[in-house]
RNA sequence: GCGCCUGUAGCUCAAUUGGAUAGAGCAUCUGACUUCGGAUCAGAGGGUUGGGGGUUCGAAUCCCUCCAGGCGUGCCA
């Protein structure tokens, strides 16, 4: 696609010259004779100099080669054809025409697991999408980071304190599992009993003022939950550069606190502080007996982060319902003058059961990731009970993966097993078919594809339609990357895959005796592996050799 | 109360971020085939985009209003 980056430059420069400051965008055609279109010209339909426009747009195009038919409508609609020989040559180039002119360092903030809490389907989406973006971005040529950024400090913490102590509870004998249990009636007592709720208030004041007693017993937390998180991401195929949290900014809220309180940013307000920046609701920056919040600590994030690494972009990559805490964020880094790079909130809607409520085990807790991948991965076993453990575990993720990628990202989906490892659909069993059907077919071939070269006179429709959709790459992994919106790729993935399965089912590619044809689907096949094993490692899937 | 979001085919979701005739999958129906891996392919039916008004050459998309749901809202994270 980028062959027609002159072309729009060109009809950009004339349209300027013409009515003033105007840009030309490429999209993808949704008339299926032509491959792209221009609409910008329909606006000027009643300009006086849209003849002019008109007519120096058909000398520019008219002249471009990589256009073999073109027509401007009545109403100024511009459609393209192109000559696919021009792109089909750049198919090799893909991983370098998809990088960006300026590369950026990029953080990416996902995951965030809780110390004392299993990672659960509320996660799945955080991980899911940072994990494609991370990809995403590192496949467009940035420097990209990820941090997992733990809840592993406050009043949670203290609470889970408490109540080890209030129990005479052995710490040094605690497990992964009774962890796991103290959490939420820890959290439920917080709400009940008076008592319980003074004591935890207590245990995070000492937490905050590094109480030695207090601190020996977070660390130890901290370990079991730790393991016990990589051990999950480590079956869902997770990795991260960075393990902050909480704690690791926390020494640097007094200072932070302080030096806002000098620079008359923030002021007393019951008890409170309040940020000065005047917005409703207001910005509570502190408690009113003095202990921080949510906030406290990822502004102190932001400044740790600014200090540590040279970030130009910053993506929190949570649910939206947190949309009010991120906009507060954003504006207090603004007004504080922490930072002046780019900041942004990459909400998503949340994971809902079959009936439409929240994803919940029979108890009422929030599924648990690592039950949710054992449930997945014993239905593909029924489905396939010959797979050797490996391939099932790859196929479980791209069924957690796919289903979950497939959507836009703000969109409330319903989570329906059933429905993501039907064996027929749009579905992530269905690419990944596809691709082990394609690899088998060049490996039956036994012929080196990288020698032959297309003739594209001889295609039939099948191929046309295959290769055409290649060439659209370019457009969707800058439309994913731009919008940071995975779903694109995860769409168009489907759509090469329904397109080579058509190609192959058309007709047996290997007993045709005409061997232009013949090597023209393989050297198909070949382009659309290479591509479709792409897409899968934008969207953090892996392939399988067989399945 | 205030603020934000959602409402698209029977169901689950798209719609190039304001573009041409709103598209897919599932389900339903019809067809291909003793298969280079059928976990496949080809086709059909199915819509007043919650209702009404407005802006625009053009609206599912923007504005107003009503209806129905969800979420967030100063001491959780």
């Amino acid at each position: 696609m980028y062959q027609l980056r002159k072309l729009i430059k060109n009809l950009e420069n004339e349209i300027q010259e013409l009515v003033g400051p105007e840009s030309i965008s490429l999209r993808i055609s949704n008339n299926p004779n032509f491959d792209f279109q221009i609409n910008n010209l329909v606006k000027f339909q009643n300009h006086k100099k849209i003849k002019n426009i008109v007519n120096s747009f058909y000398k520019i195009i008219d002249k471009e080669s990589s256009i073999k038919k073109f027509e401007i409508t009545d109403n100024y609609f511009i459609n393209l054809e192109i000559n696919i020989e021009t792109f089909t040559h750049n198919f090799d180039k893909v991983r370098n025409n998809i990088k960006v002119e300026n590369p950026q360092t990029v953080l990416l903030d996902y995951g965030g697991p809780n110390i004392g809490k299993p990672l659960h389907v509320g996660h799945l989406r955080s991980l899911n999408i940072g994990r494609s973006l991370y990809r995403i971005y590192k496949l467009a040529g940035h420097n990209v980071l990820s941090d997992i950024h733990m809840g592993d400090w406050g009043m949670p913490i203290a609470q889970i304190i408490s109540y080890i102590d209030q129990n005479k509870i052995d710490i040094d004998n605690i497990n992964i599992d009774s962890l796991e249990k103290i959490y939420p009636k820890a959290s439920n007592l917080y709400f009940e009993d008076n008592e319980f709720k003074e004591l935890a208030q207590a245990n995070n004041k000492m937490l905050n003022e590094n109480n030695s007693k207090i601190i020996k017993k977070w660390h130890k937390l901290r370990e079991i939950s730790i393991e016990s998180i990589k051990n999950t991401l480590q079956v869902l195929n997770q990795q991260f550069d960075l393990w902050m949290g909480e704690s690791n900014v926390n020494h640097l809220i007094p200072g932070m606190i302080k030096k806002l309180k000098d620079d008359g940013k923030i002021s007393h307000d019951d008890g409170a502080y309040v940020s000065n920046f005047i917005s409703e609701p207001k910005i509570l920056i502190t408690k009113s007996d003095g202990s921080y919040l949510y906030l406290t600590t990822d502004l102190a994030t932001v400044l740790n982060r600014t200090k540590q690494n040279k970030v130009d972009k910053t993506l929190y990559i949570v649910d939206k319902r947190q949309k009010l805490h991120f906009e507060q964020l954003f504006k207090s880094i603004k007004y504080f003058e922490f930072s002046d790079k780019d900041y942004q909130h990459i909400a998503f809607g949340t994971v809902n059961d079959s009936n439409g409520n929240p994803y919940k085990t029979r108890e009422g807790d929030a599924k648990k990731l690592i039950d949710l991948f054992k449930e997945t991965s014993l239905r593909i076993k029924q489905i396939n009970k010959d797979l050797d453990d490996d391939t099932n575990k790859l196929l479980a993720n791209t069924v957690l993966t796919f289903s979950d990628l497939k959507t836009n990202r703000m969109t409330d989906y319903k989570f329906d097993l059933d429905k993501f490892t039907n064996i027929s659909g749009k579905t992530g069993i269905y690419v990944q078919y596809a691709l082990v059907r394609a690899k088998k077919l060049l490996n039956n071939a036994s012929i080196n594809t990288n020698t032959l070269n297309l003739n594209i006179p001889d295609f039939d429709e099948s191929d046309l339609n295959l290769t055409r959709e290649l060439i659209k790459f370019e457009y969707f992994f800058n439309l994913a990357l731009e919008n940071n919106e995975p779903h694109h790729l995860a769409d168009y993935l489907y759509e090469l895959s329904n397109l080579f399965n058509s190609m192959y089912q058309n007709e047996s590619i290997l007993e045709n005796k005409n061997e232009i044809v013949k090597f023209n689907k393989l050297k198909i096949t070949e382009y659309f592996i290479a591509y479709s094993s792409l897409l899968m490692e934008c969207l953090g899937l892996e392939p399988v050799e067989e399945m």
